[in-house]
DNA sequence: TAAAAGTACGAACGGTCGTACGATTTCTTT
DNA sequence: AAAGAAATCGTACGACCGTTCGTACTTTTA
């Protein structure tokens, strides 16, 4: 920052490769990316673009950064302003994130798929933050379904664990099959199962 | 083949070289497949090794067909010759790919669900032979359900493609986060949702 | 056993990879 | 406007990439 609060040329310059490289690890993974193709693509250096980032690592590093924060900005955000606490948040957190999905808001689909699929079996740095990007979405999805039973919307007997595994297969599904076959219909089922399930999931005795 | 039906040399360096692709594959993608590699791990020389294949993108395609191969072996023909058609074989198949996913056959879990991740995004003759396989196996499934339902051991009104992609999102959602978190409860989870899934499937008349 | 087919090898190719370093340009601050 | 910091560039490096080619060895066939 300077000091009347604009933006470092090289903070927009990061922002900028970044971006591209969200859009190129979404469809050929975080391993797609080199630092020739991102320098070419953007009419850069490549010296001068990794000198923003010292090592390929820290470049994948920061590309997992900005797709966790993406994923906040295109999901989350958006809820948090909208949705009540509770059962009314989860139905809008699992449609905003299926919504984002059918926007194909990057190329090869939700990135964070992408690059779970791609990372799960190499450990290392790398693997810790997908994981914990992973984690974090997974488990604010969990704490939203604790306020619906707290409050009582959801079946104070809920597997709250198995429920979340359920409706976060509905939509990883959805983002795979989708892409692969490039088709919406699995958006739709998706939809459909989480609110079959959810419904599922109401007391027994409302 | 040689005349008196033994295999070619050549033919068991090819099997040997493709068990290793599919142990690479699984952990770190087709992508993550390189000729020198490979040739250095089995003592190959690159170019022998290439010989075998002729380009990289064949020995990728090769790969996916051993997969595909593979899957089937371990998952498919047990219980083929096993269990009853219908539900008995809807469950053994389900039950069947869990434990696979369970066994670790690859060091990188599910090699099919390594690779459709990939590639789903990146059209090619390596995507189409991907799509292939994941969409038989589906398939299979599908036609598993169909002959249960009318053998009238599922509701007749079910939705078979529903079933099908509800079904399947579990065991891929266990692949997936089976392998990044390290933990086997998912596979649990899934065994867990599956049944669910299918005593909600149960006619209604019974 | 000789010919033919199959298999594997070593060396070399042009390219791209990630990385290093010093020079140079551009911006920010004083 | 001068000084200093920040950003970018050009060049070079060693390693590995996929691929080609000519050669040698082994196995199968006739």
């Amino acid at each position: 920052m300077t000091t009347d609060g604009r933006l470092l040329r090289g903070e927009q310059t990061r922002r900028t490769i970044l971006d591209r490289a969200l859009d190129i690890a979404s469809a050929e993974g975080l391993e797609g990316l080199s630092i020739g193709r991102l320098a070419g693509d953007l009419s850069l250096s490549k010296s001068g673009l990794f000198a923003h980032f010292g090592s390929k690592e820290e470049l994948q590093l920061a590309t997992v950064q900005a797709a966790r924060e993406a994923f906040v900005d295109q999901v989350v955000r958006p809820v948090a302003a909208a949705a009540e606490p509770g059962l009314a948040r989860l139905e809008a957190l699992l449609a905003s994130w299926l919504d984002y999905v059918r926007r194909r808001v990057f190329p090869g689909g939700c990135v964070l798929y992408s690059i779970s699929a791609e990372y799960d079996a190499r450990p290392g740095r790398i693997r810790d933050a997908v994981a914990a990007s992973h984690g974090a979405w997974h488990g604010h999805l969990r704490d939203t379904v604790r306020e619906a039973v707290a409050r009582g919307e959801l079946d104070a007997a809920t597997d709250v664990d198995q429920l979340v595994f359920e409706l976060t297969s509905y939509v990883w599904q959805a983002c795979g099959n989708g892409v692969l076959y490039d088709d919406d219909v699995f958006l739709d089922r998706a939809r459909e199962a989480v609110s079959a399930r959810l419904r599922r999931a109401r007391p027994r005795s409302a």
